[in-house]
DNA sequence: GCCAACGTTGGC
DNA sequence: GCCAACGTTGGC
């Protein structure tokens, strides 16, 4: 059964169009240096699985894109690297704390949906998505089959 | 820029 | 193992 996933990425910084524009219009998914995120990464994803690319912490927060997963989970090399910003002394080469996915890009939507449109429809499907819970920071995130259909179906 | 929510750290 | 302090995320 295909899985389906949202991350989150500031387009200051890294955005649709970023991915877009990558060799292979994929991008390993560095830095991420939280355990749940990790975990979902490590244990549950797999080639193939489709993520929401959502942009955070801007203007307008909203759901752009649509990526999928490209390999399976490997060590996050930046982990390992002093000079990294997401250096972590403390993960051993040989017992990686940190691993990564590569992301390919697929299409942007039709249009963005954004996280006020998404917050206001939580009445039903979209009530256990964290996006839309106050205070929620997770970068990762699952999302159902339900879930997805009912976004694309906002698109 | 503010600040609420949350995860992590470290003292005890 | 508890929990206060701290740092970060991210909407607004």
């Amino acid at each position: 059964m295909r899985r389906y996933w949202l991350m989150k990425s500031e387009p200051d910084t890294f955005g649709t169009e970023d991915l877009a524009s990558r060799p292979n219009q994929t991008e390993p998914w560095d830095g991420v240096r939280n355990y749940q995120a990790r975990n979902m990464m490590r244990d549950a994803m797999r080639p193939g699985d489709q993520v929401f690319f959502y942009h955070s912490n801007c203007e307008t927060p909203a759901i752009v894109g649509i990526a999928e997963i490209a390999g399976e989970a490997r060590p996050d090399p930046t982990a390992f690297d002093p000079e990294a910003k997401y250096f972590d002394p403390k993960s051993d080469p040989e017992n990686p704390r940190w691993y990564l996915v590569d992301v390919r890009y697929a299409r942007h939507l039709k249009r963005a949906i954004p996280l006020a449109e998404l917050k206001a429809l939580t009445d039903g499907v979209l009530a256990d998505l964290p996006l839309v819970r106050n205070g929620n920071r997770l970068s990762i995130m699952p999302v159902s089959a339900e879930q997805w259909e009912f976004i694309l179906g906002l698109e």
